[in-house]
DNA sequence: GTGAAAGCGCTAACAC
DNA sequence: GTGTTAGCGCTTTCAC
């Protein structure tokens, strides 16, 4: 910028001036500037800009788990899309299999003055932030609350689209349902236990303790509890599948067997509409997420003081697969 | 800073020798600083830490087209992994539908003093990069090589991928190959058409041209270019599928009209295995597009000033699908 | 309209 | 060991 100044031989106020596009320089001043810059390769540096005045980075952060997971390459997808409407550009972080390693990245994010934090949260406090938000990084949550502080949130209705899912299933005459879920230490697991648990009492079918199946953390886990349910004397007539895994799971096993029972599984799936057997889906657009959590940070950074909110995306049934087994 | 300095009653450097953890300080005063630190919630501006004499952002760039598509979130998922080891963040910016805006999105990182860029083309030209590359921003391609400038760049084997795959075809007998690209303009749909006429012409079976069908933007152009050919007097017998998009095409319609015909499409896709038809195709990793181009920008950033590379890495024939139709 | 000077928050030289 | 000084590249008073 010095250099632009001595070759145009004027002040580097006009140089800023004329890079910045103000108005108010003279025509021919602004046209040596112009032509000293391009003379001499000149750019401007945006970090020496963004430093002045403690002025916004144009930056935000996204915090994910996997971003080769589709469900959060979805969120960071859909944020990325309001990022650009708003002229930020965003740093997106993922944790891989480190959640311990969630507090210190969100640190350093803070620490490069980014203007705000979306964070799908796995790591098991964020008290840490209170500090950080107060001081003027803003950060919004998706998918799972935050915990030890209150924080903008957006999740969807797990305990809702739960409790949909077994009422469905109540209403097709069901009364032995196989309810498998992830470990209750995951909040989306805990929830829609207990959403399921809300469908039952408030319906005249009470729910069998036996018939709860936890910790089912992948497709292989959900296909034995299948298994071991079926080989019951009692066995279950219909299934209700926490996540998307556990319902590939629960319908490899049903078609292996060629065993009939009625499946609503949480979460869509890729292939899903190519599984050979039809079930149900309780589904949601994930994409939304990521949209309403930048929506929201962006209002944060415009200055929006207002106490914080959680908003909460609606779930919907649908109905998947094709004709019933291949074999 | 100042505060802090204030507060523990030292000078700026004693602050910032603590900060950065220096030994050479006096524990005492270290120790009333951290305090210091603590009590003043204090932390360190990144910005204007990497604004002092140049040095590194410690930020890589990708840009891809769209985070939500399975092959450039793999890839961004990659590179966030070397950037993660690299103690880089990973400033990740999609073009969704506007290739033009390559060019700003890219010299803006470039004011932004990213360390590098990691580039998955869409526009059509790319000199300009060459005045940043010289400013000291290296730039790596993937999938695609840069028009009008010489960088590095790792691409998959796209001719010799279509050329094993017609070779296949070929082993097995058929005379009568359809083949069905995407629009010329798209430089993996040209390379893909060189390997396939390459293989011809190797071999004893001399390429008709009229089985040639090209701009294939989607699967329902492929399945009608499929249908057309189907319905020709002289039908083809087997099919070269250029992309995954135009497989998917070409199997719907063959599994619709219940037609044999000898399938090899060029790249994977999710769902692929679960196609209720045995075809082949042509794949590759396209994680190790991200690793390998992700580490070549490290090497250039730590300084190699080695001519550019182009790394080519190899594809494989492998089987999906299950059975024949399903019906 | 234009420029000189001060300073954003930090670190590198160089004294002490 | 510690502090002082200068300056990274830019923008912003505030005079002119």
């Amino acid at each position: 910028m010095k250099d632009v100044a001595a070759e145009a031989a004027v002040s580097l106020k006009t140089v800023s001036r004329v890079v910045n596009g103000a108005t108010n320089v003279d025509p021919e001043l602004a046209d040596r500037v112009s032509r000293a810059i391009v003379r001499l390769g000149y750019r401007r540096n945006d970090v020496a800009s963004s430093l002045r005045a403690g002025r916004s980075t144009s930056t935000i952060a996204l915090i994910i788990e996997d971003l080769a997971n589709a469900f959060y390459s979805t969120i960071a997808s859909a944020v990325a899309q309001v990022a650009r409407e708003r002229e930020s550009l965003l740093l997106t972080s993922s944790l891989e299999e480190n959640p311990e390693q969630e507090q210190k990245l969100i640190l350093e994010l803070c620490q490069r003055r980014v203007d705000g934090l979306l964070v799908v949260p796995a790591g098991s406090d964020h008290s840490y932030l209170r500090t950080e938000i107060e001081m003027g990084t803003p950060a919004v949550f998706l998918d799972r609350p935050p915990v030890g502080l209150a924080a903008d949130t957006v999740l969807i209705d797990n305990r809702g689209g739960a409790r949909s899912a077994i009422e469905h299933l109540i209403g097709l005459g069901h009364e032995r349902i196989g309810v498998l879920v992830d470990s209750p230490r995951i909040y989306t697991a805990r929830e829609r236990l207990e959403g399921v648990r809300h469908a039952f009492a408030a319906s005249t079918v009470s729910l069998d303790e036996r018939l709860i199946r936890s910790g089912l953390h992948d497709p292989d886990l959900a296909a034995q509890a299948v298994a071991a349910m079926l080989d019951d004397d009692h066995p279950p007539t219909a299934f209700f599948c926490g996540n998307n895994r556990i319902t590939i799971g629960t319908l490899t096993e049903l078609i292996r067997r060629d065993t009939e029972a009625e499946v609503v599984g949480f979460d869509d799936f890729e292939s899903s509409a190519l599984m050979p057997r039809r079930f149900t889906i309780v589904t949601y657009d994930n994409r939304e997420l990521g949209l309403r959590g930048a929506e929201l940070l962006f209002r944060r950074i415009d200055g929006n003081r207002a106490p914080p909110v959680r908003t909460v995306l609606p779930t919907r049934l649908e109905t998947r697969g094709v004709g019933r087994a291949i074999r």
